[in-house]
DNA sequence: TCTCAAATCACCCGAAAGAATGAGAGCGTT
DNA sequence: AACGCTCTCATTCTTTCGGGTGATTTGAGA
């Protein structure tokens, strides 16, 4: 909160043109009212017409400022990520060999891959050797690059 | 942009009661308005006071308005990275150490490390060796994990 | 000047990774 | 039942990688 505070106070700060151009906008519509005023000499019966217009166009105003000191505080988390299954079925991989892949893009080595599957040492070499022939790569690190390039992983 | 106005678009759906609060705001400042008018009867002399008031009345509201809508969209990204210099320090671990750290955690091999550092593999490699034992580790992966723990890298 | 830490590199060895091959169990489809 | 697919495991062999030790150069500081 008092961040925030602290955030828009600097931008306050910051945008004296747009503090400038409010009181010259302010200034242009009482002139224009009273043009108006002096042209149709009906002041007395459509003063609230007035004041409602005023309004009207003064809380527009204010809605645009109010949302231009706070449209820089969008901010963007990172891309998400969507699994591309479409790659997945084309190059038929299999659910074992995804989870072999997600474990070693995590930096396990195939040992502890294999301890947190619970299957032998032996079947993981398998599972990324398969893995490595299907994304046509040779080594673990260019097969996580890749399977990341392909949204396989995350 | 467009998840943006869809965004403002619901908001304002929800927010009916605001709405209605507005027009309530609208029609008792008329109503003051006048009452003021016809008490002092100053029409004519301050009207440009007026408009001025109920400018700058409903510019707030406006202003107001358009936070209360945005507000929502302050989003907190992660915990941010602060570098635990301290750490370092005491360790002992050089900047070259650093590098190679992060440059581990990044998932490369020694001999991409040693490339992307312009020096020999077994440079990598005896940094590296210096690391684990300041950081009283064994294997690569403990070294990234434990790195992370005490804040050296993100 | 001497000292020490940092950075650099070479060599050696064991562990891990990867390739190639074979094979058996389970499961769904034809 | 026969077939195909996945998952599983084993064995052998080669290559790569990781980690340790020792050594040299350089620069900053006591």
């Amino acid at each position: 909160m008092f961040v925030s505070l602290c955030t828009q106070f600097c931008s306050l700060v910051s945008v004296k043109k747009t503090i400038f151009l409010y009181g010259l906008a302010l200034a242009v519509l009482v002139l224009i009212m009273r043009m108006i005023e002096y042209r149709f000499l009906v002041r007395d019966l459509t003063l609230e017409f007035y004041i409602g217009l005023v309004a009207l166009f003064f809380t527009a105003l204010g809605i645009w400022v109010g949302l231009r000191f706070t449209r820089k505080k969008v901010v963007v988390i990172g891309p998400e990520f969507h699994f591309n299954e479409k790659e997945q079925i084309q190059r038929s991989i299999s659910k074992r060999e995804l989870e072999v892949l997600e474990l070693m893009a995590q930096g396990l080595a195939n040992q502890e891959i294999a301890d947190q599957l619970f299957v032998s040492l032996n079947t993981v070499k398998t599972h990324s050797s398969n893995l490595f022939s299907k994304l046509e790569v040779s080594r673990r690190t260019q097969a996580i690059q890749k399977a990341k390039k392909l949204n396989l992983i995350p």
